[in-house]
DNA sequence: AAAATAGTGTCTGTCAGACATTATTAG
DNA sequence: CTAATAATGTCTGACAGACACTATTTT
């Protein structure tokens, strides 16, 4: 069996939705390479391991195991990174994986770590800058053609928390009413719950859970389609 | 640096529409394990490699260099591949990569490789079956919001040829009409040719060129939207 | 002329964008 | 009652699905 061998690393971009603009999980180095410079979190694959096992692994540690379940959130792979000087230690191939979730606390621990708006962020270690994109360009993606907008929103929530996160995302205005109008029309993305809000100012929003639906057909599209001559 | 070391491979899901059929470059392999199986093409990343730079490698060398021009066919990452227990010979991670190409002859070399249609395509060596499954998905669902399908055709084509290539990838009957309406005033995706072309039997067809539009939007669907109750 | 293939045209229903109105709460 | 937020309704244009016709070649 010719060819060099890698050590293989598994990194998370994690995303979520904070103050309506879309956040990443970064931690701070405390060794070299890169040191002091924010990375996004990862480790090794273990020996025992697949990369998803690495991942939920990862995550679960770095936001304290209660996001990491079934329920909550989303965790799929982004692809690998190998360019031959990425990491000054030798080759280092990596996989690069996303996580959607909702708003959680900075986690706290032994090393630095915290959510931080996407659009502050660069000059991270490595070649995060580089997959930290990737990632964020495949959420984008996804929220077009999947219900995947809903992983970033708590248990229950409303149609106005949902299209916060699609505005959170992509940077864009939604209008209200045609977005309820598709949400709410798309069978199974969302259920009504029977839990009823107090305390708020106005008329109390109607409670969803996330519905069996995955994929929304037709897509919502972020581009208000071809613009014409 | 802590973590395992493993080997680092790549393999390819070369796609091509032969006799109006998706098929796929298959390799007998000589050596143990899975000896005398069928499996993807592919093969290790060397020192100064990066991915894309072995994909395109094997690529070359599988197909006879024809098909790797930037010009004609395509090559993207599907993603990496690392179940403990894929390779009885030790830790190895794949990366997984999809070549769609023109219509090409099977391979002549020291290897027996060919392309096989893909729904006869059973019991590859490795997990390559599930790598096989994942660049099948990703080619159908990427004929839906891009233009790529016309990398499945040769440098001109008609939009007959096209629409075959629609047809084969998806395994369903498209409209002509409404197919011919729908790429024809996509801005972009087709460029007209002078060339003409003769000896047909009916009315000669218009010759197109790949324009420089790579997505479609709004995008064209498998299944005919939402089907209501 | 007949057969074969290429290409255009029309009708209709669905759906997204734009915009106005009604509903239900707290103070 | 007023302010605030939630939710529904209407009009219109773009576009996909269904389907019929015209155009241009070979034999």
């Amino acid at each position: 069996m010719r060819g060099n061998l890698f050590a293989v690393a598994v990194d998370l971009v994690v995303l979520t939705v904070r103050d309506d603009r879309l956040h990443v999980l970064l931690v701070r180095r405390g060794e070299r390479p890169f040191e002091s410079h924010w990375s996004l979190p990862g480790g090794f694959v273990q020996a025992d391991e697949d990369l998803g096992d690495t991942a939920a692994r990862e995550l679960a540690a770095q936001t304290g195991s209660a996001t990491g379940d079934a329920v909550s959130g989303h965790l799929e792979q982004l692809g690998g990174y190998a360019a031959p000087d990425r990491d000054p230690r030798g080759r280092v191939l990596s996989v690069g994986y996303l996580a959607l979730l909702p708003e959680v606390p900075d986690p706290v621990g032994p090393l630095q770590a915290a959510f931080l708006p996407v659009e502050d962020v660069y000059g991270l270690a490595f070649d995060h800058d580089l997959i930290l994109a990737d990632g964020i360009e495949r959420a984008r993606a996804k929220l077009e053609y999947t219900t995947l907008a809903a992983a970033f929103c708590p248990a229950e929530f409303t149609v106005t928390d949902l299209r916060r996160v699609y505005e959170a995302v992509w940077r864009t205005e939604i209008d209200p009413r045609n977005f309820q109008r598709k949400v709410t029309s798309t069978p199974g993305f969302l259920v009504p719950t029977e839990t009823r809000v107090t305390g708020g100012r106005g008329r109390p929003p109607q409670l969803f859970r996330r519905g069996p639906a995955t994929t929304l057909h037709p897509p919502m599209l972020r581009e208000p389609a071809a613009a014409l001559s």
